[in-house]
DNA sequence: CTAGGGTTAG
């Protein structure tokens, strides 16, 4: 905008420069008035705003500032006197700059003045991008209503409301349920303001309606705008057809091969993550061979579905101990010539693991390093489980040091995997050394199976080592449960003075 | 800036 006037002005200095040398070269007495030319006004509203700009810049003494009415004027007054100052009216930027300042400083007590003045007094069609700013700035300040008073307002400023501040007004009430109440009035009042609804504006809504899972009101307005004539965007579609996936609650219930289809019927070309969406859903839902027909659909349609789609299928698959078609979809991926990353090879472990092949895991954890993808912490944590289940502890730590060694790190649920496998050998002392590393090296202990240790050590009589453990624990402010309180008493039953110290150290651990 | 969407456990 500032750069358009800009050329305007020179353009208009040159040429009447030009007139004006030549007038003055013919008549040397009397020169011009300047207060007459076109480029003599631009210049002097120019400098107005400056003026104003820099009495905007100061602030009011500050006991001033507690007065309202007398600062209430101050910055209009300002307005006025610059423009007066330089023999000219105020600009449509003058008042868009001064209502950019004080929404900036959310001073939006002194606004109505200055909308009255520009309504009752001034004379020019305002632009249309004031009143967007306002009720954006209300909007952001929570003053609803003033948002919507302004929009309604719009036409008393010789101003032609479009779909620009209606869209802004939209979004801004769209963001909170309160707002979302006075859509269908402002639609409305838009309708009877002649303002031409957007394709936008149902973007703005039917954003709206899905952020607050009303997807069937959305695609209900999507069937409204084709029959209204309205162009249907994909991006639409896709957010209420991710918006259904989304609606996990009523999983098995939602017909969403059927919802597909009729987006279809509206014109939506599902596009590779509307598919992933799918996909991803009826995983979800435990329909894994629905899942593996999308991939063929996809491939129907022209979408070549990548290594994440094929992961989802996978994982959904072994999800549904469905070993054979596991073996079929890996095939098929390498076949399409996709690269398995860490994903992919962590949900086929998963696979091999619970079919009690830990050691085909083990060697394909072997084979991905040399295929230049590395094993992360899930892929170890998954054999670790393994082999603990299978009961090869020795393997298993073994296979902890590795981790440590290849930086891939040890976290929480390795440490739950590997105590749950001593536990469930009988390994006590170990278990509780692990956890004991727990203590020292986590601040949470998430699911973490602290009571069994230590109720593990109480039964086997060993007491200080379990007083240890839940002092630890007490400095992480996490006490165990009633259970271990149980085996703490029943294992010191006959010992008085352990009981003491179990009652002084624990029990009141102020 | 060329994504987004995907892996263990609870």
């Amino acid at each position: 905008m500032l750069c358009y006037c800009n050329t305007q002005f020179s353009m208009v200095r040159s040429s009447t420069l030009k007139h004006i040398n030549r007038f003055l070269r013919k008549n040397r007495k009397w020169p011009l008035s300047p207060y007459k030319t076109k480029w003599h006004q631009t210049f002097s509203q120019e400098q107005a705003l400056l003026t104003l700009k820099q009495a905007a810049s100061t602030p009011p003494p500050p006991q001033q500032q507690k007065q309202d009415n007398l600062y209430q004027s101050r910055i209009l007054s300002s307005l006025l006197h610059s423009f007066s100052l330089y023999n000219s009216n105020p600009t449509p930027n003058a008042y868009y700059f001064i209502i950019k300042t004080l929404t900036k400083t959310s001073q939006f007590c002194d606004i109505n003045p200055i909308l009255d003045h520009l309504e009752l007094v001034e004379n020019f069609q305002t632009p249309e991008y004031i009143f967007a700013r306002l009720i954006k700035a209300y909007g952001d300040a929570n003053k609803l209503h003033d948002a919507i008073e302004v929009f309604y307002r719009i036409p008393k400023f010789r101003c032609v409301p479009t779909v620009y501040s209606l869209n802004t007004l939209l979004s801004v009430l769209c963001r909170k349920n309160e707002g979302l109440k006075m859509v269908p009035h402002v639609l409305f009042q838009s309708q009877r303001m002649s303002v031409r609804l957007e394709e936008s504006t149902f973007s703005v809504l039917i954003n709206a309606l899905c952020r607050i899972r009303r997807v069937y009101y959305a695609i209900e307005m999507l069937h409204c705008m084709k029959k209204d004539g309205f162009m249907i965007h994909t991006r639409m579609c896709s957010l209420i057809f991710q918006s259904l996936c989304a609606q996990n609650k009523s999983l098995a219930t939602i017909d969403i091969m059927g919802f597909l289809e009729g987006l279809r019927k509206l014109g939506f070309c599902p596009v590779i993550g509307d598919y992933a969406n799918l996909i991803r859903f009826l995983v979800e839902s435990g329909r894994d061979l629905d899942a593996l027909n999308v991939l063929t659909q996809m491939k129907s349609d022209g979408i070549k579905p990548d290594i994440l789609c094929y992961t989802m299928v996978l994982s959904g698959v072994i999800a549904n101990d469905n070993f054979v078609k596991a073996d079929e979809v890996f095939d098929e991926l390498l076949v399409l010539g996709l690269v398995p990353d860490v994903y992919t090879y962590n949900v086929y472990i998963n696979g091999l693991c619970k079919q009690n092949n830990v050691e085909a895991g083990i060697t394909l954890i072997r084979g991905m390093d040399g295929l230049g993808c590395k094993p992360n912490i899930i892929t170890y944590n998954l054999v670790l489980e393994g082999l603990c289940k299978g009961g090869k502890l020795s393997r298993a730590s073994e296979l902890m040091t590795e981790m440590e060694m290849k930086g891939v790190g040890l976290n929480l649920l390795t440490y739950r995997i590997m105590i749950n496998g001593l536990l469930s050998r009988g390994e006590i002392i170990e278990a509780s050394c692990l956890l004991e590393k727990v203590l020292d090296k986590f601040s949470c202990l998430w699911s973490m199976n602290v009571d069994e240790v230590i109720c593990g050590l109480c039964q086997r009589g060993m007491l200080c080592e379990a007083l240890e453990l839940i002092e630890k624990m007490a400095d992480k402010n996490v006490y165990p449960g009633a259970r271990v309180w149980k085996a703490l008493l029943l294992s010191c039953g006959s010992n008085l003075s352990f009981t003491d110290t179990i009652f002084e150290d624990l029990v009141d651990p102020t």
